[in-house]
DNA sequence: ATAGGGAAGTAACAAAGGTTACAGATGGGA
DNA sequence: TCCCATCTGTAACCTTTGTTACTTCCCTAT
């Protein structure tokens, strides 16, 4: 059996269950920046995030970007379970954040394992909620924080999943994933900078003692 | 077998589950303005809805509300499925928009079920799948639609669930679902009302040709 | 070394929405 | 009938965010 399957999904997975995913799935590696679905695709298989992180994206009319949230290690995008369930197509824009690893399983499987496994649904049924939370923590953002709040929580959660308080993003960047302007973002960035909350520099931005 | 639960989940239900749930669920009537759920509540059944609307809403820190989506007949509150999988608190608060009729199933049956029933399955899937959908469309208003935009829809949306075009509600009222000031809605009602999209009316709003 | 391009700083202004204040309209109950 | 609470209209003003424009800085490729 695969490595990185036994050790990220063995303590929730029934010795059983892991042999058919173990028989049944892919294994990919892909790099930073990877277009792992985009708005409009047909979804063919369901990934568990195996290592690394992937960012999840909505689009407004103009093609202007917000990001929803990452998925991390162990984790699985729920938009996927929608799409394979209701054939329908993505609401959604997923790109590998950093390098990443994954285990696909053709979307076949998981009528089936669903039936079958206790576990499969409790991991499936847990995923839709985790994501339905993060959806309401990112609807709170916006609808409830000023832009200088939003900021602050940006550069915190990607500290957190990149495990570094070294940012490497421009300001046109993290504009884009805030569905603001680079100007906007200057200006709160330069803000923060004189609150003695962070430092910047030229494409990156270190964090000091936010919380 | 109670005639509601055959003529709304007949279709979509096995005979076998049916019956079961026509024994194990309790059926309640319950007035428009009853409050379902509560933000922190702990959920010890599942409400099927037969008929009548019930609106979901998020707080933010000061108490105030912001309106996520509406439920309609043949809906499940996906947050209810959340909490129980999760033994965890309610994220949302949930209160009835018209008199409603609900069908109450007790938690412990899901699990049972959702081994048992394909039809549950994707019944429970579907219900994620659609209120996912619904937060996604309540995150693309705020996110990219300015407030006379969002009011529009509203007043649209509100139509459509109570099916009527007389909408009856202070701005007071529509100001606190939309998260923002009764001074602003007044003004774009007015607003609305000029481009002869509406009729105002103390207590209650009249929509003409909105599209 | 230097030109050029991307990145960042900043000023000035515009637009949207939130706040305060107050006046007038309306309707239900004493 | 009249009083009062509630609802609505509106003006004036403020804050936040978005836009435009221009400058400066820094890195890299030639």
């Amino acid at each position: 059996m695969r490595q990185e399957l036994k050790e990220n999904y063995g303590p929730i997975f029934e010795e059983a269950l892991l042999k058919e995913i173990d028989q049944a799935a892919i294994f990919k590696e892909i790099p930073e920046g990877t277009k792992l679905m985009e708005i409009g695709d047909y979804i063919k298989s369901m990934s568990l995030l195996v290592s690394g992180v992937i960012k999840v994206l909505r689009e407004d009319d103009n093609g202007d970007e917000l990001l929803l949230y990452f998925l991390e290690n162990g984790d699985t995008c729920a938009m996927t379970l929608n799409c394979c369930m209701a054939q329908a197509q993505s609401e959604i824009r997923a790109i590998a954040e950093t390098d990443a690893k994954l285990i696909m399983v053709p979307i076949q499987k998981m009528e089936e394992w669903m039936a079958k496994y206790r576990s499969w649904r409790n991991f499936v049924l847990q995923s839709y909620n985790d994501r339905m939370y993060e959806l309401l923590e990112t609807l709170d953002s916006i609808a409830f924080f000023n832009m200088d709040q939003r900021l602050l929580k940006y550069l915190n959660e990607k500290a957190r999943v990149t495990n570094s308080k070294n940012i490497r993003s421009t300001h046109q960047e993290i504009a884009y994933e805030l569905h603001t302007s680079r100007v906007v973002v200057s200006r709160l960035l330069k803000k923060l900078e004189n609150m003695g909350k962070i430092v910047l520099n030229r494409n990156h931005i270190e964090l000091l003692d936010l919380d």
